[in-house]
RNA sequence: GGUGGGCUUCCGGAGCGGUCAAACGGGGCAGACUGUAAAUCUGCUGGCUCACGCCUUCUUUGGUUCGAAUCCAAGGCCCACCA
């Protein structure tokens, strides 16, 4: 099967700029390739999965992977896919941010070059900060027309929205991201830039520009693959309208875990194939279990174990295994203080004196270690049959007892199904 | 620069002097049912007390009024069209 065919089995693949069969003979020979990434945070978000994983199998199969950090386009903000004008970064924020990508994309890609062909990483800011306005826009702006720039999905969308308009700032985008990819082109022989079919605009200024400048048959195409939605529609990535992050201090192991675990069936053999390495064979013979018996969830424990494994490493897994076993197995009986820090380690939890605990009703005390934003929430909480205390309900005339301190120093609070809290107790 | 339109609680969006903590929808949270599901149904969704009530909110600052999200003035920001 060809690296094209296989891509194209594992949903990565929406359009290219050359025909279906010039883009498979094209990935059959080393290539440099390149993909950006947004330095908007300190670390990367289950959203940015899918760039990963392509660039991933690209550089497996032999390519030359080139990671581009937008240092300088994160300062002005890509249009695409945004109905409203971004926050711009500060030039601190992003330095702070590329460091944290790297090491996060680190996880799925060989910068070492244990493979042979280590993976690159740049940061468009280096060739944006001693390009002064006047020569660029002589040298780069007179490249560039009007017409197709305006005709652009990104700007089209921005400008017919009602009552939401765009900045000249933003409408330059495409210009440096078009400009990136000449550099790239120029610098290190890359012809092909993949990314989000919301990247489409961005992708062909670059090709347009390399066309333009090193003549039509300069070999420069754009893959991009299609944005992954869950089976509601919803974007996918986003846990509770937040973003599932890499990094473990931003969303836990059990969090990163769960979220996984959680996938629809009717999502979860897509996701397999476009977010882990399973060969497509071993994910068909899962397609089977989902179909005969979706209740013991096994592809989605799969999914959730590659990934965990991938981003967390073997220790993180298991920990988040652990956790969920204890969680979902029910009661809590014979947990030692020692065993529930372990397991709850990634569980957000607060310290609170022995006084402001004891004898003092469940949910006042769940709201003074903060696990709800008011008392007002974690009384309507309780009264609804939603707060529990070491898996237990707690309405809201309960209070918290002596007996109820594991080993004298610590208590589980729930909020429903699902949300864990670990609560401390100390003497004084 | 000119003209018009707008800024409401997480989002969208009603409200146009008191009956407004503010309709409705979405989202979110919770409960029942379940497979740690989906779908469905139910409740909740500014804060404090939760019973009344009180407090802080409707871009900002002043003003008019017994009383303003609602009227007036000035400022800020956004949008559209024209130039």
């Amino acid at each position: 099967m060809t690296l094209f065919k296989m891509l194209q089995a594992r949903h990565l693949v929406e359009a290219h700029t050359c025909s279906a069969e010039e883009m498979e003979r094209l990935l059959e020979q080393p290539l440099t390739v390149y993909a950006g990434f947004d330095p908007t945070a300190e670390c990367l978000q289950a959203g940015n999965f899918v760039t990963i994983m392509t660039l991933a199998h690209l550089q497996r199969a032999g390519h030359k992977v080139i990671a581009l950090v937008g240092g300088a386009t994160g300062m002005i903000g890509d249009p695409s896919g945004r109905s409203s004008e971004r926050n711009m970064l500060t030039e601190e924020q992003v330095h702070r941010n590329l460091e944290g990508i790297k090491e996060n994309l680190s996880r799925f890609l060989d910068f070492e070059g244990k493979c042979g062909n280590p993976a690159v990483l740049v940061n468009n800011y280096d060739w944006y900060k001693g390009y002064g306005l006047i020569p660029f826009l002589r040298e780069v702006g007179t490249l560039f027309r009007m017409r197709p720039m305006l005709s652009k999905d990104s700007v089209q969308k921005r400008l017919n929205a009602e009552n939401n308009g765009m900045s000249f700032t933003e409408f330059s985008y495409q210009i440096l991201q078009g400009y990136d990819f000449y550099h790239l082109r120029k610098e290190y022989g890359c012809s092909l830039e993949v990314g989000g079919s919301d990247q489409w605009g961005n992708i062909t200024a670059g090709t347009d520009l390399i066309h333009r400048v090193l003549g039509p048959d300069a070999v420069a195409n754009g893959l991009t693959f299609p944005l992954v939605c869950d089976a509601n529609g919803q974007k996918f990535g986003k846990s509770a309208g937040n973003a599932i992050f890499l990094n473990k201090e931003k969303t836990s192991v059990y969090d990163f875990y769960q979220f996984f675990l959680r996938t629809l069936d009717a999502d979860v053999i897509r996701y397999l194939k476009i977010f882990t390495f399973l060969p497509l064979e071993r994910i068909a013979e899962l397609e089977q279990c989902v179909a005969r018996e979706p209740e013991r969830r096994e592809a989605q424990r799969v999914l959730a174990e590659e990934l965990t494994r991938t981003v967390h490493g073997e220790d993180g897994l298991r920990a988040a295994q652990r956790a969920a076993s204890v969680l979902f197995g029910g009661s809590l009986d014979g947990l030692s203080a020692e065993e529930l820090e372990s397991i709850f380690k990634e569980v957000p939890s607060a310290v609170l004196p022995r006084e402001q605990v004891v004898g003092h009703p469940v949910f006042e005390v769940a709201a003074a270690a903060g696990f709800f934003s008011s008392k007002g929430e974690a009384r309507r909480l309780a009264r609804q049959g939603g707060l529990n205390l070491n898996n237990a309900k707690a309405g809201e005339g309960r209070t918290v007892a002596d007996a109820d301190l594991i080993g004298g120093r610590l208590a589980v609070v729930r909020q429903g199904r699902k949300n864990y809290f670990l609560l401390k107790v100390v003497a004084q």
